[in-house]
DNA sequence: GATAATAGGGAATGATTGTTTCCGAATAAA
DNA sequence: TTTATTCGGAAACAATCATTCCCTATTATC
């Protein structure tokens, strides 16, 4: 079953919601429709499961990315690099699910937009942790204004995943390069 | 006509493609559906021609925000500023056709595809410009990544537009000032 | 002033959508 | 072996979609 959640996500990470039929679901997860409504109330109810899974797939990637620095510079700088690698090439060009329901959803359906809400607000309280992580080891100045760095990276984060999905190539050691000097 | 084509631009902003039916589209613009369909080949056109204007109107408005600074490093910084502007409260919340393009249609869409990526090669060309203005009147130190720096806040200006259509509060001055370090 | 031509409006159409229902197969229990 | 139950599959359903067609009204032309 989670195995065919995985795949209704590639769908709609790739086609959005309302470009998704039934049709390409059932073809995607290799399951009827029938068994479809069996697991899932509606449309809606599937796509809520996948991103919730997408959620949590994507929360353990940027804490393992956050894992390989040291001090609390380099897990953010590890932290960045991660998302662009995941903005670049076929992964990029498969989009985030959560930029997606931002964009297509997040405006008609409550229930969308707070999971939206909370994500964002959840990545960035992650990313203030790590940046105030390293005030406390030294690593970056204390002068640096944790939360409103945080909101700004939000911003380059979520930004990449529009840029990466448009084809754009993304130069990973130069763009975190030049972003790192928001911690100076 | 070009009201009309306003009113499209504000659904389309607003629903996205797939989810503005032409009952909504009829009903925005005022008029009847055999009308759109005698100004208009089928619906992807009058998104194509909306995506047009709002281009245009979108960059006239950044080239007055930098027409408003004095030096490059002045004229960026009011761009920055309007972009946090148009990213925020109701015209936020309505989006940016940009965007919404290139999360939902650019996968599947090359026409679509082609006018993103013509779209944000053109804003990243202004703003390296811009760089490169404040760097030969020593606003800028010459020192800084003009490319590699214009593509990052590409990447700022993209994404302020996604975290602006999930509600979240985007305090312009801080967000701005923050960003300005870039130019360090 | 009559007529041609064009622009606008609304109902009809065919295709596609999401959803439900019904049926068969496979597995587990008795 | 038989019964019961769960699971998957395909056809049928109503609703909605984009699109076309035809009618009316208004303008321009002769």
């Amino acid at each position: 079953m989670t195995t065919a959640l995985d795949r209704a996500v590639r769908v709609f990470r790739e086609r959005g919601y309302h470009a998704t039929s039934i049709g390409d679901l059932t073809a995607a997860m290799r399951l009827a429709t029938g068994s479809v409504y069996k697991a899932f109330r509606d449309k809606h109810a599937v796509f809520l499961a996948a991103f919730d899974r997408y959620v949590a797939i994507r929360g353990e990637q940027t804490r393992n990315a956050a894992g390989r620095g040291a001090s609390g510079r380099e897990r953010l700088r590890h932290v960045l690099l991660s998302y662009v690698e995941h903005s670049q090439g076929s992964e990029g060009r498969r989009g985030c699910l959560v930029v997606g329901s931002a964009v297509e959803l997040s405006a008609v359906d409550p229930v969308i937009r707070a999971r939206v809400d909370a994500q964002l607000k959840s990545n960035e309280d992650f990313i203030a942790g790590l940046i105030r992580e390293g005030q406390a080891d030294g690593s970056i100045p204390g002068h640096v204004d944790a939360d409103g760095t945080a909101r700004l990276m939000i911003c380059i984060t979520q930004g990449m995943r529009v840029v990466g999905k448009a084809r754009l190539p993304l130069d990973g050691t130069s763009l975190v390069g030049v972003a790192m000097k928001l911690l100076a």
